[in-house]
DNA sequence: TATGAATGAGGGTTCATTCAT
DNA sequence: TATGAATGAACCCTCATTCAT
């Protein structure tokens, strides 16, 4: 019969997606509990099959609702970057998004994406089609916003041209993985994410083989 | 209560481990259960115990029983290619290490590379640390053979000299991911493997920047 | 999957407790399973979970709950017969604990005693050494009575000199292993606890050795 | 296709009794493990299943085997003290059945006989009517032996006459308690055997009221 | 006789989910 | 809306028992 007191300006459903987050993050789906969940939320546990169907849907609705914010930002970094001289406009993109990418809201994301991706069957609570697809709607905006910036290079001869689609694919999952396995890899924990950032930069745009006529990119 | 005959010449404890692999991966370690994984062996779910203290125990020693076959490939692939033209050798070298990864065996090992470190926290059955390093020897030895050829290029002057450190990191982390993801990211399945190590190769060694004097590395 | 209501006016943690202790007392914990208890509760075998931290606790919770009435009666009985005539007294008094003993209540917990004394070693859900300790008070309380009476008696020499401490241990003994005996050992029941309680009366205070000054106490 | 040489001189099927017996007596039968008994007894598990039918096969089989070797011991002390003066006699008679009961074997064996007893519904291993009363044979002999001593007393005179079944009963019920508890009570670890035999003989010869006309039983 | 491997039943425990309030 | 209590299914694991050798 007891009920806590609704405190006014704070959304009870909005507490468990932030648990929600950071939980299903830190121990991945079937390892987090309603029970931390709600416990991390400060409610009670019954109270998330009053927002929400079942602890999948909890899944899913947290990651959407973070994913729209860091869509956001990553949408303003494109818009910004767009037209500047590629030579050091590429090296500016990337450490950019990489800002963006390696933060603790972002990261919690890309942990989630890799669950569920690793999920393949039928089976198991996480593979909803339709779910998965708009969890993989991260990842796409940020390949898209990266394509056309390729594209738009490439048709200016500032780029040489290459693949799209395919050179695409690999910076987005060297962009992924090097900044969703910061936290768990030891190794990518020596370097600041600046490093990072400037290391693909270099690579990308300058490749490994010697070149005489230009100045190493730092 | 007869019992399925002790079949001479199959060994037990070895199906438990291959069934453990593929399991393990598809579904992840909380969600695989023991029962998945004795069904697939053909073997009775008690069996597990006989051979193995506890699931994380199987879970570790199917890595390690598939890890050591892998590193044997890559170390065969290293000594090889060691000598070559770095301008065709990376780009060889970097052909042999995919075609060694993109094998079903591999995938599934990299997979549960990435469960095991995206349990951060002391809970849980897989945080074991010791047992922990041991997975991490697979993706080190990756790097390690990496590293050693970058130097030995760079030192030659076949490369140019960036810090090895974080370029092998990054060429680790692209090669780990890149494959690590077929079979569930829509976007990789795509691309051929040998279309992979070649866009690899190209962006690695000639950079996205146009170059005048040098013809395309294939 | 429709639930049982939940009855108001009936605590089902108690309903657990109380069918803990006889399923306990009859079978030992080893031999007892969650789901006769909870079966002869009338609740779901989950639901240990909720109010219990594990079978063990059940255990020791279901003892002291039941403890804690026993000592409430023999600290009545110690209060009453604290002042009479001791030749008639001590007959009077071993009377009215075998009253409070020989129930089944009582027996039950003393079956438990001996379950947590019997096992010695330090693996075992019953060896937490806090938890025995809170078991043995019941023990220990009527040993202390029992002690006292004796001491206050040997004081006024209406009782005869002896060790105390070794006789008390002695005389609870008996009255333990003879009241925990009932139900069990076949030939404990020929006796009425009358009978049982005279008998030790007699053989206590008077001895076997024939005495001539004094009548014989029946 | 090994098999362990069949040493000569040493009889497999008693390696398991004597193991048994111990581990039976610190355990209890449902957390006693065939396990834990033949890797005591030095034997494989499978062992148990060619000179048993079952666990508590081994149990009845093991308290038999050592029971006959007490009882022995027992009917040697009964024979000895039988003719002697009753003053001194009965003490002695206590003194030496302490010294027999106060053993290692025999304790293990006074505790099996509790957990008999204490299982007292149709399901259970231990529930076989024939076998638990081979069991109480060994208690059974000891108060057949006491009754007859107190017998032949009372009708010679010296010693009072009480309802004999039920001193025996008594008087039985508080050695085995006593030195069945020995070792688990932390209580009953002050005395020595000595101690508690005298206290025995005092106590159920004298009793607690005075007696002006006799010297003290030491 | 004796062993190692294998089986299956069941036990304690966890946990997503649901109901009454 | 929100809560505490309750449910049932499943999971990991143990263990007595059995089979092939």
């Amino acid at each position: 019969m007891p009920r806590k007191p609704a405190v006014p300006g704070v959304d009870r459903r909005q507490q468990i997606l932030e648990a929600a987050l950071s939980v299903f993050a830190e121990q991945g789906f079937e390892a987090a509990t309603n029970k931390e969940i709600t416990e991390r939320a400060g409610v009670n546990q019954g109270l998330i099959y009053f927002y929400f169907e079942s602890k999948a849907d909890v899944f899913f609705a947290a990651f959407e609702y973070h994913a729209r914010l860091v869509m956001a930002q990553l949408d303003a970094v494109f818009a910004e970057v767009r037209d500047e001289d590629p030579a050091t406009g590429f090296g500016q993109l990337l450490k950019q998004i990489v800002a963006v990418l390696d933060t603790p809201r972002t990261i919690s994301l890309l942990r989630m994406i890799h669950q569920v991706m690793g999920s393949r069957e039928p089976r198991g609570a996480l593979s909803r089609k339709e779910e998965q697809r708009s969890m993989s709607m991260l990842v796409e905006h940020l390949a898209r916003g990266l394509r056309e910036y390729l594209e738009a290079q490439m048709a200016r001869g500032t780029l040489r041209p290459v693949k799209v689609g395919l050179a695409t694919y690999l910076i987005t999952s060297t962009l992924i993985s090097t900044i969703g396995g910061r936290g768990r890899d030891s190794r990518a924990a020596r370097f600041s994410h600046e490093e990072l950032a400037e290391m693909i930069a270099t690579l990308y745009s300058e490749g490994l083989l010697p070149r005489e006529e230009r100045p190493e990119v730092t």
